[in-house]
DNA sequence: GTCTATACACTGATAGAC
DNA sequence: GTCTATCAGTGTATAGAC
């Protein structure tokens, strides 16, 4: 066996464990609940022993803060198109996209996010008093900008990005009764872009931003 | 203290104790999920010793179980309006003012529902292949109708079930998220009446189900 | 039908050799 | 940095007196 690749320092080590313990404690947490998910099973999927999450993470609680944490930062990210859109069909159309992409590519995230709201937030409520606060006056200001513009029709804009948040994750969170509902399989390239569709040409024409009627 | 009333017979005593049990389970699983759930918790809820949970329900899965049926039967009875309608504009408005309704009265069995099925569905997956199958394919023969006789638009029935899921069921799942958006206060009559109306509104417009445009 | 005491399994976390 | 062995605590479930 040829030697070719230099043995990994204890840095790259410590990171390339720490990002195979995050990915692995994700789709455990997502699948089983924080009380449901255990240390083992985490261990297991990451190819380490149990101990050595201990190691890397003091406690399971700090792990799932980590992952949590992690989600969080994807979820914000997913609103930049909002901002640097001239109205709501670009703006709003393209969040849909990025949020149902999202939904797509890491349903597991959006999973850990939903048992964490659900459970009251114990461990980021401090996260929804500030960073998320925050976030949503300010896309809510870009709304009613639109709306004084006369860009769409004088609709609540906080009860619009709730129904935009509920859409999308809907995806995710609700994926196994969706593909059930699916004969079992996963939803297909065409599908999700069926879903897409139907979710911005309702939306849209609902606020009136759009000329379709 | 005068004995008014008759002793309880024992099988009302049973039904009583059942009544308690399961309502005060439906909070802890809502709360901490099936894992972070404890007999302890519960019985602690219901005022009984912890052996006496055992005595009505043999597993904590067995409680489980009967919590998630119940609430899948209030999940179906909520679409007795959409059938009965002459159209979208009465059947979807009255099926999401319903929804809604729910979510409101009874957050923590949509809670419990929610998590049931991120987690891949473990306790009612039969229910979710035969039962939930045949009303959704109902459902959707009946929007197919009214686009077929020009009520509304030609939308994606499924699509659009799904949305209306997500959108009203968000207000339950969600709802300590929307608590801290709304400084901490859970919504006022005013607030509930201000979403239905506007996911209503959004809706039916967007399915071009109304003339408001 | 009720309740105390307890058996038995499992979990998170740690100690200590390598 | 890794891993085996193990502890202390907690959970579900049951036995048996009342």
């Amino acid at each position: 066996m040829p030697q070719t690749a230099r043995p990994l320092s204890k840095k790259e080590i410590r990171q390339e464990n720490e990002r195979v313990i995050l990915e692995a404690a994700e789709k455990v947490f997502a699948e089983a609940g924080f009380g449901g998910a255990t240390m083992q099973l985490i261990a297991d999927l990451a190819g380490l022993p149990k101990a050595n999450l201990h190691y890397y993470f003091p406690t399971k609680e700090a792990l799932y803060r980590e992952v949590v944490q992690k989600i969080f930062q994807n979820w914000l990210k997913a609103a930049d198109a909002f901002d640097e859109a001239p109205g709501p069909v670009e703006g709003i159309g393209a969040y849909i996209d990025a949020k149902m992409e999202i939904s797509r590519q890491h349903p597991a995230g959006s999973k850990v996010w939903a048992s964490e709201v659900m459970h009251r937030a114990p461990v980021i409520q401090d996260y929804l008093e500030t960073t998320l606060v925050e976030w949503t006056d300010g896309r809510m200001a870009v709304i009613q900008r639109w709306i004084d513009e006369g860009k769409m029709d004088p609709i609540d804009p906080r009860h619009l990005l709730y129904m935009l948040w509920a859409t999308t994750q809907h995806y995710a969170d609700f994926g196994h009764q969706i593909e059930t509902l699916n004969d079992g399989a996963a939803l297909s390239d065409a599908q999700w872009e069926a879903a897409k569709a139907t979710i911005k040409s309702i939306i849209l024409a609902g606020i009136g931003a759009t000329g379709r009627h």
